[in-house]
Formats: C-alpha cells, sequence, structure tokens
DNA sequence: GCAATATACATGCAAATGCATCCAAATGTC
DNA sequence: GACATTTGGATGCATTTGCATGTATATTGC
C-alpha cells in the first residue's frame, strides 16, 4: 500500500492545497484593500455577464462554481441585496429562478476585474511560463474528468 | 483555443480553484461518511504526529497550514476538547503554548489516513503519470515562492 | 531600568456555512 | 386524472469563520 512513490500523489494534493490556499488568500485580500466584494461575488457575476441578457439558472451556476446547494441560494440572496443582481421566475419552469447581472452588478464587476487580474499576474505572469502554464492546466483539469 | 490564449493565467487559476475544489469535496465526503473528523483535523494532527514528542508551537502551525491565527486556535478548541491534542505553555516563552498530540488522537489520525489516502489515490493515480505529478509538484511549488 | 512596541494566543460578536428539511412545481406511473 | 417521485430552490438552526480587540509575555530603544 505505502509504496514509497505513492507519496507523490500525496504530495501532489498537498501542494496543490496550500498553492491554492496561497493565491486564494492574495487575491481575497487584494479585493479587500480595494474594498470590493469577495472573490465569490465576482464568480457569479462573471457568470451572469457571460450570459449576455439571456439569464442563467441557479442550478447552472452550481455545476460551473462547484458551490452547494444552499450556499448558493444564500450567495445570491446578498449578491441581490446588494443590487448586483436580480431574480426572475423561470416561465418554462416555474419552480426555478432566471438569474440577471443589473448594470451596478456589472459596474462592479468591472471595477473587480483590474483588482483580480492583478493579483494573477503577479502570481502566475511572474512565475509560470506560457508554456507551462498550459502544461498545468490540462495537468489540472483531468483531475475533474 | 484562442479563450486558452488570451487568458492563459487566468484560466491557470480557474482551473486550481475548480480542481483543488472537486477534490477537497471527495476527500471531505470520504471523511464524512467514514463518519470521521474534517480534513483539517487531519492537517494539524500529522504536523504533531511528526513532531516526535517534541510538541509543535501554534505560530509554526499557522505558517505551515497556512490558517489564520484566530482559525487555528478555534481549530486546537475543538480538537483539544475531543481529546486529540494537548496545549502546555511553554517554558521558553510564556506566551506560547506547545502542542501535542495524545494516544487518541494519534489513533483517530491512523484511522483517518487510509480514507483520506484512497480518496486522493481514486483521484490522483488515475488520472495523473508519476512523471506528471512531480512535474505538477514543480509547477505549483513555484506559486508560493 | 523602563517605557514603547512587538509577538503569541484567546475571545466577543457578527457574518457565513453546513445540515436537514421544507415547499412548490414538474415528471413519471397506473 | 390521481398519486408517488423527482427536481429546483429556500430556510431554521447549529457550527464555523472573520474581524476586531483583549491579555500576557517578550523585545527594543533610550
Amino acid at each position: 500500500m505505502t509504496d514509497l512513490d505513492d507519496d507523490i500523489y500525496e504530495t501532489a494534493w498537498i501542494t496543490l492545497a496550500r498553492g491554492h490556499q496561497a493565491v486564494l488568500d492574495k487575491i481575497e485580500n487584494a479585493l479587500k484593500s480595494a474594498e470590493l466584494p469577495p472573490l465569490g461575488w465576482y464568480d457569479v457575476l462573471l457568470e451572469l455577464s457571460r450570459s449576455e441578457g439571456e439569464g442563467v439558472r441557479a442550478f447552472e451556476l452550481e455545476r460551473r462554481l462547484l458551490l452547494p446547494q444552499y450556499g448558493l441560494s444564500r450567495l445570491l440572496d446578498r449578491i441581490e441585496k446588494a443590487g448586483f443582481l436580480e431574480r426572475q421566475v423561470c416561465k418554462s419552469d416555474r419552480r426555478g429562478k432566471l438569474l440577471y447581472i443589473t448594470r451596478s452588478g456589472e459596474a462592479i464587476r468591472q471595477k473587480m476585474w483590474p483588482v483580480y487580474q492583478k493579483a494573477i499576474m503577479e502570481i502566475f505572469e511572474k512565475k509560470l511560463s506560457r508554456t507551462e502554464a498550459v502544461k498545468f492546466i490540462q495537468t489540472l483539469s483531468k483531475l475533474r474528468v
């Protein structure tokens, strides 16, 4: 079982976990320093923004952002309360809601982006070549198949 | 894809974040199904176990596990309350505490490990070659420098 | 030596999260 | 159509987290 070589995968996971945490901390700190909403809000707003006025179903966001159903429901409560999105009853399935970004939601998203991007770049661009980044993405993508 | 070309570093971060979440979910689910404590407890217990009775200072754990000071303080409260660790005043610096794993702490750690390891292996071993894992670790490590 | 500052850790309170369950609309079975 | 089952989403309640601050000891500058 505990073949010494197996430690490689354990190390891979620990490195993934700590690396993720380190980057996340930097991004959240950058947003906080700029008095902007947390990263989770950006993720939601970006998905809504990309839908080009089509509206997005909550269960779709769950899947894309890997959020638990109740977690997303309350995240949406908060973002909606801040006036950055709207929920509308979905006509083709009246159980569900269609989510739309508001004008001020789009505005805040655009204010968040440069801060967010700068934080990403300061870590990734400085430390990884483009080739390396591509390989990194390919490897990481396999973990979700 | 062009998308990948333009925002390669952004994509790298998103893939890192979602990949991390996906793996974490599987591990936490595995532990929960086995009615074992959450992953954070394992991280702490492992560090204490590795110290071979020397004791570990809380601020050391903070650094190694990338936990906020107050977060760790309360995580230690919970683990201590469960009887898995002990805090002792540090003689050479009376502000601090030395942390020791207990017998039952070591026992639970050893019960957690196979469940934890199985979850890791099911994702990493199946999807990444050893060579790929080594490269992955190298790349990820750069992000924390 | 002693005041000022920094470090190690704890804690009150507010906000976020997890769990279980609920409700309502849709779908499947007969 | 009537009834059971599934699906989309919300919510009460307990636990956990985040923020700000507190307490105690250690270190620094004079």
